[in-house]
DNA sequence: TGTATGCTTTGACTTAAGTCAACAAGGGGC
DNA sequence: GCCCCTTGTTGACTTAAGTCAAAGCATACA
């Protein structure tokens, strides 16, 4: 069985010697999704948490009246719904797919066995949320504080970093999964995009977009220039 | 020494036998600061976290305007500052007493041995986290689906359950605190207040407010409704 | 090949909330 | 008592971004 091939190579569990990678692969399950799939919605009992092994993952809540506001997109080795497995409760938010997705279930009760057996696994975990709260310490800041052009920079900016640093880059979600990404919707965020583009600041054709001007792209992300 | 006596009634740390809250006891350094003192601002390395003893923490973040998000407010028996713990790396935050404030400091690596030595502490831990997280969704979504007389009806509400349901409670900080907290500016909370009241919401002198018309504001916070 | 469907863009309009500025009002401290 | 400083309120104005509506472009697929 693969199963413990595909759970080395979760970076949660990550430094964990071949026996427990064993016990691991013995508790998952293997689910998977059809584009557009719910895999949780806001408010039900988690029993578990997920780990995406391939495909993409959305949370988001809702608000009444339909509007999204996207929290994370997962891809490849990122855990979610972790939050009602330490608590009891439930599911915080909704996860439905942007793909064809797979997915590891680890189930609630199996998992905590594990973790008070060995405490290494734990300090993996608090690893994970600790650096979830830290992104959503700046979600936080960047929709409180941010106009919408300083969290597109933003973005962007962050999408060359992954690309080291490249002046190129590729959008891999549509740009009205991005708009909710960024707490906007997708007129807003066209409306954006061409003005940077007459400013200078990037080219974009489709979702290929270059980055022209990267002072001028940081100066907005701080929020020091804003985009006239 | 009482340091024992506080670390007992810490949330954080419940359930655990009396041999541990001594070993707690044993790491724990007590700090005091005057009302308006910075415990740590963004970015500083963080070498342990801290929980409050008397007194209140307000963490928030900055714009470079100078415009501040308050993104908590923590009181007696809550803990701060532990993301960088877990993830060895910076504050996201600034953190400054509310109060003239005692907290317990556990400095980073002598909280993660014991939690090595013991993995029900993690388990706890665990919980707070993955509590913070919930926390910081309902935010999210509070600050980026909801207006501001929904969100202030939601806080409203939230100190009301605080005190049994009871429709009569006092707002614990200053207004224009509240304001940073519902991310917003004192002029707009200050309309916002007045045309509550005209509404028939609530009753409000100073700091002290009923609640008079509960249903509505439950309307409001579910954004079902909008204050006209 | 055409047509349907989903995504993106553009334009005209509305609105919530921020800015700026002035002015109460209250509570210590002297 | 008086004054100062912090907090809170009100008014006039500006603006970023949302809504509604329509049309443009794809891609897929039948």
């Amino acid at each position: 069985m693969e199963m413990i091939a595909e759970i080395e190579k979760i970076p949660l569990f990550e430094g964990l010697p071949a026996d427990q990678h064993r016990d691991l692969a013995n508790i998952a399950l293997r689910k998977a999704y059809k584009r557009g799939g719910t895999i949780f919605s806001e408010g039900e009992p988690g029993h578990g948490f997920y780990v995406v092994i391939s495909g993409k993952v959305k949370i988001f809540k809702l608000s009444p009246e339909g509007k999204e506001q996207i929290i994370h997109i997962f891809g490849p080795g990122e855990p979610f719904g972790e939050v009602p497995v330490f608590e009891g409760r439930r599911f915080p938010a909704h996860a439905v797919t942007l793909d064809d997705t797979h997915d590891c279930f680890f189930p609630r009760q199996a998992f905590v066995d594990l973790i008070k057996t060995n405490p290494s696994r734990a300090l993996n975990m608090l690893a994970v949320l600790s650096r979830r709260l830290r992104r959503f310490a700046n979600l936080v800041d960047d929709l409180s504080l941010k106009e919408v052009p300083g969290r597109l920079a933003a973005h962007l900016l962050f999408l060359s970093e992954r690309k080291d640093g490249s002046d190129t880059l590729e959008l891999d979600i549509p740009k009205y999964q991005l708009a909710g990404l960024l707490g906007t919707i997708p007129e807003t965020l066209s409306r954006i995009l061409t003005k940077m583009t007459q400013r200078g600041l990037i080219e974009a054709k489709g979702p290929r977009m270059k980055i022209c001007d990267r002072k001028g792209l940081q100066e907005l992300a701080a929020g020091l220039k804003r985009l006239v």
